[in-house]
DNA sequence: AACCGTCGCAACCGCAATTGC
DNA sequence: AGCAATTGCGGTTGCGACGGT
């Protein structure tokens, strides 16, 4: 037995949407509504579709508040943040961005931001880390980066919901098992920019949930504007750096990583 | 003009979470 | 409580547009 396929895929047409196709949904959604059950709707609607694609295809398209392209320079910001504190949680992100859908928000981040983060990066090996936090701050485009880099970039990017009693390696204390680049940008009430180490010591184990620590587990991140280093009590010690080999690495290095002219700039 | 590589976006896939019975 | 159906989400893929050679 396996899983039940959502629908008959050899009775549904799949691919781009044709104009009458997407008038039809509109039309009936805008008559009916879902009806709370978008798997019956194509067949309700005479649609060929699979109800999850119908819903896809609404929820990132035909939305009437929907805004396609052009994200300005505030809204990348926010983006940057947002994903430094929480990681890919696209859905979270698109919420404080009226208009724009995880969709969106997650294919800007991947064929522009991405790319915003990566240059700046240094290889994907630690033993290259001194050198990127040096003095001799160095460069590597987009096109000298692997699968691998990137990976890693994106692993090491710390989220809430990784705060599992130091274990994890983003957040582990012991210095060897960091990640090479990202420095921990948390998204406070006022976008104050903390660097954050892991105090285990404050974070005890079984305090309800399988990840160690319920006050940054995924739960708590509904309300990402609200978010603060102070709900989770062991990422609040705000001064330390984030450098295997100590070296405090300097803000507008931060801000360069993202694609930004200072530090300021990116916080303002 | 033809080819090729890159980019950006829409859509799909599969899994986890949620809901309803 | 347990199961199936449905929804939500993030990762990935496919493909057309575009630019460079």
């Amino acid at each position: 037995m396996g899983r039940t396929p959502c629908c008959d895929k050899a009775n549904v047409r799949r691919g781009p949407w044709s104009p009458e196709e997407d008038a039809t949904l509109k039309e009936y959604l805008k008559k009916h509504g879902t009806g709370g059950n978008w798997i019956a709707l194509p067949g309700k609607a005479g649609l060929r579709r699979c109800g999850k694609s119908c819903r896809l295809r609404w929820l990132n398209y035909l939305r009437p508040d929907i805004k396609h392209g052009g994200f300005t320079e505030e809204e990348d910001k926010i983006i940057c943040t947002l994903y430094g504190s929480i990681g890919s949680r696209w859905s979270v992100i698109a919420s404080k961005l009226p208009g724009r859908t995880d969709n969106d928000v997650k294919n800007h981040w991947n064929t522009k931001l991405k790319k915003k983060l990566a240059v700046g990066h240094i290889g994907g090996n630690r033993s290259n880390r001194e050198t990127h936090y040096s003095d001799n701050y160095q460069v590597k485009t987009i096109n000298n980066i692997s699968d691998t880099d990137l990976a890693q970039i994106s692993s090491s990017t710390p989220k809430f919901g990784d705060c599992d009693n130091g274990n994890s390696p983003l957040f582990a204390t012991d210095s060897s098992t960091l990640p090479p680049l990202m420095e921990v940008i948390s998204y406070q009430q006022h976008y104050e920019p903390q660097r954050l180490t892991w105090d285990q010591s404050q974070c005890p184990p079984n305090l309800g949930t399988s990840s160690g620590c319920n006050s940054c587990s995924p739960s708590s991140l509904h309300e990402v504007s609200g978010i603060s280093v102070t709900s989770c009590p062991a990422l609040q010690n705000k001064h330390a750096s984030w450098s295997s080999s100590g070296t405090m690495v300097q803000e507008d290095e931060i801000a360069l990583e993202f694609g930004f002219e200072s530090f300021d700039d990116l916080v303002s």
